[in-house]
DNA sequence: TAATGTTATGATATAATATAACATTATCCG
DNA sequence: CGGATAATGTTATATTATATCATAACATTA
């Protein structure tokens, strides 16, 4: 991991995967696993190639990718996969972007939020209780029932500022 | 105004629209006007279509009533439009449905929150700083800088509960 | 008011994203 | 095994958005 004197420590800690790929792999197995659902070789496929990508990536990218390995791939091959996958909480959808990502904690429930960098494009996904509390609080007094939530923040990233 | 005994005051006042379209068009041309940029029959008419619909309303769905009354409208005039209000903060772009929503509160910077209703399609803007601030707390942080950022929240709304 | 630059709109085509619908194959489970 | 369910294959199409070039309206200055 290469260090910089002006990129904040915390934003690089957030971007070093390290084995992010092989844990994520298996972090999915074990969840599919312990639902009773299947996490079958075109799925895991699809799961491995948004990792690989490292950044929120398309479905028609994604599709790209697959048609190489799998020539009967088509658009709702790929839509069905992601939308496994964002079901069970192994991938985020980026409704900014219409892209996809790895999500970096699947397993227990929790509220994406997103740093979304205009120029490099990279997504970092932050773990907030305060924001989705606060939007908790917000729908509860207005007698709304919640079921989803989606926040995301563009801008530039560190990285992009110093170029 | 209808009143329900089961729906929180908060939220049927939050939908009290009243004279909201002629406000809303009163704003926007004193707000182009202080800004010196124009704000064309076409833009004034395409923020109006956007508050006749009184919930979000996608491009193609706006394209459709203007050209009843605008023969040459095509994509092209509907995006133009919409992207110059988006611009100026007279109308909103709910990211998750790919729609457009005019803004309740024009003129000075905010940043908007939504619960939208999955059911009846209606989207509730909400004035929050705190969601806003813990954003804007969590980016200076990791030294990423803020351009814009879009909070969505998707539910069911009290009256759609109701049913 | 003619020349020029700038902004807005017209018009056509096409790109990019997403889903419908139905056929076929694989897996589960009695 | 055999019937039910789930997953994938296949074709077609719907929906959303942009590229590109031409023309028109407006603004600025001489």
């Amino acid at each position: 991991m290469s260090v910089s004197k002006t990129i904040p420590v915390a934003w690089q800690r957030a971007h070093d995967h390290g084995q992010c790929i092989a844990r994520a792999m298996d972090a999915a197995a074990r969840i599919c696993e312990s639902r009773g659902i299947r996490l079958t070789p075109l799925r895991r496929r699809v799961l491995e190639l948004v990792w690989e990508n490292h950044k929120p990536v398309g479905a028609y990218g994604l599709l790209d990718e697959l048609k190489r390995e799998h020539s009967s791939a088509a658009p709702p091959t790929i839509y069905r996969a992601l939308d496994f996958l964002v079901e069970q909480g192994l991938v985020h959808r980026i409704q900014s972007l219409n892209a996809y990502v790895g999500c970096n904690d699947p397993g227990h429930s929790h509220k994406g939020m997103f740093l979304i960098c205009n120029d490099c494009g990279d997504a970092l996904e932050i773990e907030d209780k305060g924001v989705a509390n606060t939007i908790d609080r917000f729908a509860s007094r207005l007698g709304f029932l919640l079921t989803s939530q989606s926040v995301e923040a563009a801008g530039l990233c560190p990285g992009c500022q110093e170029a």
